[in-house]
DNA sequence: CCAAATCGTTGATGGCTGCAACGATAGCAC
DNA sequence: GTGCTATCGTTGCAGCCATCAACGATTTGG
């Protein structure tokens, strides 16, 4: 059950190699569900990542930008665990982010030793443009399903995360 | 959109820690199909490997098997190709495989550069072992869906990929 | 006032990925 | 037949990233 996969292989993809006919892996996995979502998942991702550093994001700047847009968190370790991010890490991010202007870092009065975390007027326009990026690529990517199988599909997608990722779907959510 | 995941994760989301009230991502990204599409495949991944791990497998392992178990391929670099994987990381998989008589390398007759991979009886039993363990693996985390729904739920993902990652669904394909 | 815990940050370490180079072999041109 | 080039599997190397430990600053609790 391997998923790995590479930006040359997302070229490879893109020109459409057509002297070799595309190996196929076996049928016993491409009927497994896990298979498809994992591979999928991989290739939404590696899709997203081109797209949103070829405007000059990290694509994970989109997921604190987003989370940060939708008010701010007491302390950094909070995005960290809401990511399923190593502090550590995040740390860089929010450097970068801060060196452009998109988000700020304050003290918190009441404990000195917690960072708040909030998104500036600048970093809400960056938003909005990565927003529209990833926007774009979904409606490419799901292409092939109808309106009304998207919606079904996504409604699936949530009842699966509510269980195997918590930190995704709580209990409702709606398109 | 991010993804990144560990094993650590992975046994504290198994370990159900009650002490903090779980982060949650922003809605925004929970309520993107490929968001959800990219979490919940490595979320799988992660699970797959786990547990084929607990029981002295390399995950990938199950994709070379599962490969070979549907006919030998001429050349190493088909099933690299078809696993979208280096030719020099199957080089190690296959020498594991083989160590433990799994699967055999032949010099191609007509072809003194090639090796003809083929699986043995050992590894097909042995694939039959990780089969059932992925196939458990997949009834639990698909659980939340009934019958009709997953089966729904893998017609969309083979209508994605057809698009997306063609390595996987070529035209047809049933449960 | 002291000890332990927490928060963000830095630094080091190990593992993995992807790439380049190599020997062996085949195909092709002449 | 003889080079030249391409292909195949393999090996070795080098960069990158995740993970973990440690640290200063600060808070909390006894």
């Amino acid at each position: 059950m391997l998923v790995r996969y590479t930006c040359a292989d997302m070229n490879e993809l893109a020109t459409a190699d057509t002297s070799r006919p595309v190996q196929l892996v076996a049928r016993e996995l491409a009927n497994s569900s896990g298979y498809l979502l994992a591979r999928l998942g991989l290739a939404f991702k590696l899709q997203a990542t081109e797209r949103a550093e070829a405007s000059g994001f990290e694509l994970y700047d989109y997921s604190v930008l987003a989370i940060l847009g939708e008010g701010s968190r007491e302390t950094q370790a909070t995005i960290a665990d809401a990511l399923t991010l190593d502090p550590s890490r995040l740390v860089a991010l929010l450097d970068s982010l801060e060196e452009r202007d998109m988000v700020e870092r304050q003290r918190d009065p009441q404990d000195r030793r917690r960072h708040v975390v909030s998104i500036t007027n600048g970093g809400r326009k960056e938003l909005a443009r990565v927003r529209a990026i990833i926007s774009q690529l979904e409606g490419e990517f799901f292409a092939p399903l109808d309106s009304a199988n998207r919606e079904a599909l996504h409604t699936m997608l949530a009842a699966l995360a509510t269980q195997n990722d918590p930190r995704c779907c709580p209990l409702d959510d709606e398109e």
